[in-house]
DNA sequence: TGAACGGAAAGGTAACACCAATTGCACTGC
DNA sequence: GCAGTGCAATTGGTGTTACCTTTCCGTTCA
């Protein structure tokens, strides 16, 4: 997931973070917008401490920049760490939604074959077995038009992979990938029942993965991944 | 850059953040360490609220967590925003800098020939004349042996392809590869004098770009890249 | 034109009340 | 004796408030 579960205690910064990065997000405090501490102390009924640490974890996904008599300034999206997946979370809830689905999804066409390729390399015994399985309760669950359960079964496919690539950084892409999913599922972007064609392609990848052979799981990921953009693109 | 250029006030948490960080990315401080504000206060002679801005920062990275009663502990790695620019850089300053050099070359393989596609179908004329122009001084500076000048030009020619790429999640990788590109010289993994091969890459790519021609710069920056890899590995 | 000044807003400090989780201890029951 | 239960003290983050400092924008005045 990408939101925090909420254990017990929510921390009295996190919604009004929540909100102002949302609303950020979603360009309704567009570039070169100003706040200041007290209107968002006013704004929200908290403290000065608690507005702060709000707008310093803003700023540290370079969302806004806070300057002495100036005030707390909304900055342009090229300065935006566009990969915290807060960030990420705020601009899927937002208007540009598709948009960010698409720049995600061109990210993930780059990123998942290679994962996949060195998934096959480096997955240990018990990640390949599972892999296998997954691809066959996919099956089953897309043949069943399960769609809802086979969207969960997928995300935890392809963040197998990730996990399995052993590099860090694709394995952090799990998340995205997950929140990708999800959104495109809710976005109605999905055909009502999984076509017959992304089932073969799971199978074939997770049998390239089980047998180490790594070019194979590339290729067939990279072709699942293709079909997925142009299942996407006429929505 | 990666590092925030000090503008005149450089306020006080900053110092702390990047200490704090830099032990925690070079393993000093492993995950389930406790620290306590206390013990920050103390260390860095800093106010209570200072440290916990700074401790803010940390959690919003996922690097630690901060329970009361508890303190505050420093997560594993699977839980770090392994893609915020300030943890790249400080595990590129720590003693698994090889390691990390590794992941974002495979990260790079990954993203920049879809990119420089990408850049081909997307460029602007400007950004496709500067492509060209920045090849070919690319390719006398290799010639002439001029290390450090060929290097900052490749960062210029990079960044410009990932954000020419009209993906923002692309364009935010070029911070990424300029640390990828400045640290790779510095361990000393570069050649003495950059390979010819590499300037006929560079050269294939930008001419590709120029043309619109997609699958030819892709195919030509993959070319690069995995030439750049090998290149590496010895070191 | 430019230098000086006033004030607005963030930066930083300090002291405090509060709350939750952990630890330890005492008590119970077997 | 030993294990489990429950209560109380302690510890350390959470949040509030008040107050001072620093920067720098805008304005005014020479």
């Amino acid at each position: 997931m990408i939101e925090r579960r909420n254990r017990s205690g929510a921390s009295l910064h996190d919604p009004v973070l929540e909100k102002l990065g949302m609303e950020i997000a979603a360009g309704e405090l567009p570039a070169g917008h100003v706040l200041t501490l007290d209107a968002i102390q006013e704004r929200f009924g908290i403290s000065r401490t608690v507005a702060r640490e709000a707008m310093r974890i803003l700023e540290s996904m370079g969302l806004v920049e806070s300057r002495r008599r100036v005030g707390i300034t909304v900055r342009p999206i090229a300065e935006w760490n566009v990969f915290d997946p807060k960030v990420i979370w705020w601009r899927l809830s937002g208007p540009d939604r598709g948009a960010q689905l698409r720049t995600l999804t061109e990210l993930r066409i780059a990123v998942e074959p290679l994962a996949a390729g060195a998934a096959a390399r480096a997955a240990t015994a018990a990640q390949r077995a599972r892999v296998v399985e997954l691809a066959a309760v996919l099956r089953s669950l897309g043949e069943a038009a399960d769609l809802t359960e086979f969207m969960e079964r997928d995300v935890e496919f392809h963040a197998l992979l990730l996990q399995a690539s052993g590099n860090e950084m694709f394995g952090a892409l799990a998340d995205v990938v997950a929140a990708v999913l999800r959104g495109r599922t809710q976005l109605g972007l999905m055909p009502h029942k999984p076509v017959p064609e992304a089932m073969d392609l799971h199978d074939a990848v997770a049998a390239a993965i089980a047998d180490g052979r790594s070019a194979e799981a590339e290729a067939a990921m990279r072709a699942l991944l293709v079909e997925v953009r142009t299942a996407m693109l006429p929505g």
